[in-house]
DNA sequence: TCGAACTCTGTACGGAGTACGGCAAAGTGG
DNA sequence: CCACTTTGCCGTACTCCGTACAGAGTTCGA
């Protein structure tokens, strides 16, 4: 399991990547594949397998050529992930709400969630430079447009965008690594908790006395939502919570 | 550059090596090293180089003994991260104020960011199931505590601990990401834009025109930070929009 | 005293990214 | 039509990872 880091590689190779530029006229023999190809074979695999399973041998082979074979195509595996996230970012395209800027928000907000359910490896990959993509381009474009017409600075706008995308990232981390955790250990969250409350309970350090405010809601939260933790019920929480905030700024206004 | 899980292991055995269960009598010869030693050498490499870094060929290394060595104190690298984790959470210590919750939380959440930028291997750590040992219970309870005499319900104290938590989580990958980018990359910030920027110039699907707000919007903050983002602006402002969110549901009751 | 328990380690396996260099195909200039 | 150059393809190999396994050495209880 791991994260992966964007921008890797040499930028002005990778911009042109990202872009599809032609390059200079072609003159030996014929590709066998296209980036395009390539990139979209990577998204599949790591949809199904996760980001882990997403190895130049393993796309190779998908592809049915040799795994030295796809450096033709793409620089590396760095830049083969940029390539994936950017045009995993091509399916933000739908119409915000016209019903004001916190529906719209909120929407984006909700987009996002499902993307990232839809590609779970999304979420391993943080944008310490993001790519600049044409995809990636338009996400930010579609998400300040939600925005449009309130009485907020350049800054403002930039931060709260920020700041809910953000947290959907780490909301749909965790929903995300949930689900994950449970396919890996071979463990649902009950059968985790039935394991492991026995042994803490033989520990004399670990009494409840020694703790009664996270003995108390843990278990509290645990029998509620029947796991560790409910991702949704965190994020539907956690977003109401932010969209207040932001109204408290805008209102000052 | 990886995202470790915790939990990767045996519930029991972890359990017990985070509380340092002693186990049956030794009988054999006596242990050149300790479990603490093991997990501090872990945490100096770490803070030093990054997770990465860690690797059980390099522990052991460091310690002056073969690398398989190390499996006779922990049962593997997952543990290992585990028990590096745990012992990190140790340092959450300092006293809560007590003037108010918004000023304890706060505290909280300053804190945890101080935590991660002393231990910046801290964010690539995703806690899908927490390990369940004393400093982890400590940071919970602590947690809890700064928001004593809420009229908020036990689910709620959890959803807003978690939704704090989260936030400065994220918030610091992006600050730590940032400083890891430069040092990877060899590039600021500013000579990454530079040697990026002509190419996007040459680029005609890429102008201004067609993504209005984003580029008016994203120069504007790459401007104002001399960066491509400014992940410490971020963190107060997330932070600030966050409590005044939760102020209203707490105003509410 | 002796066997059981325990620590330590050398070797090895499978899998990762990718550097390097050679071979084959295709377009270009004579 | 024939070189020549460019380009795609790939076999081999290097380094590094986690860790399984088996054997050797050490210590204690019976």
């Amino acid at each position: 399991m791991s994260t992966e880091h964007t921008g890797g590689g040499d930028p002005q190779r990778t911009i042109e990547l990202l872009w599809g530029v032609p390059g200079p006229p072609r003159r030996g023999p014929k590709p066998k594949l296209t980036v395009a190809e390539v990139v979209t074979t990577a998204i599949r695999l790591a949809d199904e397998d996760g980001l882990d399973s997403v190895t130049m041998r393993r796309v190779a082979d998908e592809l049915g050529v040799a795994p030295m074979s796809l450096y033709t195509y793409v620089p590396g595996r760095a830049e083969l992930i940029d390539l994936m996230l950017d045009t995993a970012h091509g399916e933000l395209t739908a119409e915000l709400p016209g019903t004001g800027w916190r529906a719209a928000l909120a929407a984006v907000a909700e987009d996002q969630w499902r993307l990232y359910h839809r590609h779970p490896w999304l979420v391993q990959i943080t944008a310490g430079r993001p790519p600049l993509g044409p995809h990636t381009f338009a996400k930010y474009e579609r998400e300040l447009s939600a925005l449009d017409g309130l009485e907020l600075d350049d800054l403002e706008l930039d931060a709260v965008v920020g700041l809910v995308t953000g947290f959907v990232h780490g909301a749909a981390r965790g929903s995300v690594d949930a689900v994950r955790t449970v396919r890996r250990s071979g463990l649902t969250d009950a059968e985790w908790w039935a394991r492991s409350a026995p042994v803490l309970a033989r520990i004399p350090a670990a009494a409840a006395e020694n703790f009664p405010r996270a003995s108390r809601v843990g278990s509290a939260a645990g029998e509620a939502h029947n796991a560790a933790s409910d991702p949704e019920h965190h994020f539907r929480f956690g977003l109401a919570r932010i969209l207040d905030g932001i109204e408290q700024l805008v209102a000052a206004r």
